[in-house]
DNA sequence: TTTCATTATATTTTTATAAATATAACGAAA
DNA sequence: TTTCGTTATATTTATAAAAATATAATGAAA
């Protein structure tokens, strides 16, 4: 019988939740994203996705690098291909090395700017969190 | 045999989600919530649960109004009471009237407090959408 | 034409969480 | 002391979402 190891988070998405860095008793968190026709369009964890391909150059191998299941990882490129005014990623099937994925320009365009959205986010939660007076 | 009607719906948090006014194809949401000792403390769904109570008078009251089991509204409240530096609700059982629920000025505070800073992040999301090219 | 790592897709299983259900405790007033 | 609507608490059930699993399809190079 094989033991099988579970790795679910309580939230799979814990690790996009930005916190207020100054702390008081009480702290002021937050979660972004941006939604297109068909709800999430991107999100931290799809950006962390995105880079992976980029360093990677492989769906199989960003996906195994974030213990994401391939179909996960998949569903995620697809959903944000289809959204996107022009596609985000471009995949190649086949050939000995089974085929490959890289970014577009508007892959790179699309990281950088919700990276800056993240940045200016994580401001106003330092800045808001110093009101709170509870 | 009872046939009952399922409420469920697909995010339970869904009136909670802010999101941008300016509307372009693609628009900025985002949440919001104050955390404790425990986790959540404060977010849009128990502010929602605090102002009905202090309309209606009641945990059960205020529980039906909104759709939620009395027990869910109870944790909430439980949650939140345990968490605070001094309770937002005061409770009284039995009586002929069987009780009843009030909010204490710290609990008037918060919701004041909570709303502000609801306020600025949808002022937040207003601005950085329009920065958005995508 | 065989190989091989990848992309592409369908189906089943698991799990956390919400929701439902049940029931006890309370105490002022009639 | 009985009643009644409330608070308080434990247990069970249902659901959506994530994760796991299975299996085709692809095509360049050896």
């Amino acid at each position: 019988m094989k033991k099988r190891g579970r790795k679910r988070k309580k939230d799979p998405h814990l690790l996009c939740i930005l916190e207020s860095e100054e702390k008081k008793d009480f702290q002021l968190k937050g979660k972004l994203w941006i939604e297109g026709k068909e709800g999430t369009f991107l999100g931290c964890g799809r950006i962390a996705l995105l880079e992976k391909i980029k360093e990677l150059g492989s769906i199989s191998k960003a996906a195994k690098s974030m213990n994401m299941s391939y179909k996960h990882a998949w569903d995620l490129i697809n959903s944000m291909n289809r959204q996107a005014k022009t596609h985000l990623v471009e995949t190649k099937i086949g050939g000995k090395k089974g085929g490959g994925t890289h970014l577009t320009e508007a892959g790179e365009k699309a990281i950088q700017q919700f990276k800056e959205i993240y940045r200016e986010f994580q401001e106003f939660l330092n800045k808001t969190v110093k009101k709170l007076d509870l």
